[in-house]
DNA sequence: GTCTATACGGGGATAGAC
DNA sequence: GTCTATCCCCGTATAGAC
């Protein structure tokens, strides 16, 4: 693992791995040195101590959900493409970045989002508050089921996904594959089904009036 | 908190508490023995090393989970009450060991259910195998749609009091409550809404109609 | 910028007294 | 059953050479 050109680079990358995977307190400094291919004292040349190279994981894996989510969401949708496109960006991000669902519950179970509480107040302003006025677009068009609280609504949808994320192992065993987690396929095909799950919850229940045949 | 009238289980309660909070590896012997009110020794005379301990407390927590649900889910309710009781028992049982999920999310990414593996081949037996089976029921006679897949259905529908009880502190910044999580008020109308959530999506979009206005 | 060497504290586990 | 005392390893962080 030494083909980074940049060793800060390097090194932040060895450490999203490694506090992914082990956690903050478990990681050690000499196990991002190894993985990074440098030495453990260079750490603290690019970055104060532990803690804040920590930060700056977290500040990069945030943040690069953020601008992505931003940048592929675009507000004039269709409610229920939009819905479909917050669970696809989901699950494409997750599959793109593995490590990131598990860096981001450990934040929140270890340390109560204590150092993310910036990004995540920007997530609640960009991603989540778009993905609430979608709902509700839905609602005041009549397409969504009106009895059901925007915020909450948005909350399950996005549920589905992440839960799969944190409880693979359990799933996995659940579905007959085993503590390593369902088949990649399985999971991909999840990320349909989710959508699917979503949507049905969130449609009006029946088209009110008797003689409009609504086909899609 | 000394008020354990047997050292045994003093420790045990001890250890699932700190183990929740803060995790395997960084919860201590001695800071156990602390919360348990006992000498650090004395763990070493109860159980073999810590994690014979940590053991004891998955076997626990899982046990507990398992032998409630079991009891209160009878096989022979209606297909929509089932759900609903499904996702009360989850949030009733976590409202009664608000540890309990970090607990168990701290197993599955720590070290992928490795530890409970024998609790979690009980549980889709026993648990989740209901739960499947009673939307295959619901599928059976017509009152759930037919196009999802029951294994997904379940997940999806469980899902989301377990991402709850993880993101909370994120969830808390979103709902515009802060870091400490939304109010417990809150939390308790939310699985309402997680079982009227899971149950649109889970019905039939239409009774059937005679002119086969089907929406799909 | 990158390395070697080391100070320093903390945690798991055991021996053995009571 | 419960405690005191202690061994030994390991992890963070710094000093300072190159």
């Amino acid at each position: 693992m030494h083909p980074s050109p940049d060793s800060r680079t390097g090194i932040l990358d060895a450490a999203e791995l490694l506090f992914a995977r082990r956690g903050f307190r478990s990681t050690t400094i000499k196990a991002i040195a190894v993985e990074a291919g440098v030495n453990a004292a260079l750490l603290y040349y690019y970055f104060p101590d532990k803690q804040g190279l920590y930060h700056a994981v977290l500040e990069r894996a945030f943040g690069g959900l953020i601008e992505e989510g931003i940048g592929r969401l675009t507000s004039d949708l269709d409610p229920e493409e939009a819905v479909r496109r917050f669970i696809t960006l989901q699950a494409s991000y997750f599959g793109r970045h593995p490590n990131r669902p598990h860096l981001f519950v450990r934040e929140l179970i270890d340390h109560g989002a204590a150092h993310a509480a910036g990004q995540l107040t920007r997530l609640a302003a960009t991603l989540f508050r778009r993905l609430c006025e979608v709902i509700e677009r839905g609602q005041a068009t009549g397409r969504f089921r009106r009895d059901l609280d925007p915020q909450r609504a948005a909350i399950s949808t996005v549920s589905q996904v992440a839960w799969l994320q944190v409880a693979r192992p359990a799933i996995g065993i659940f579905v007959g594959a085993g503590p390593a987690g369902p088949a990649a396929e399985w999971t991909d095909q999840f990320a349909d089904h989710a959508a699917s799950f979503a949507l049905a919850a969130l449609r009006a229940p029946a088209p009110v009036t008797p003689r409009s045949t609504r086909t899609r």
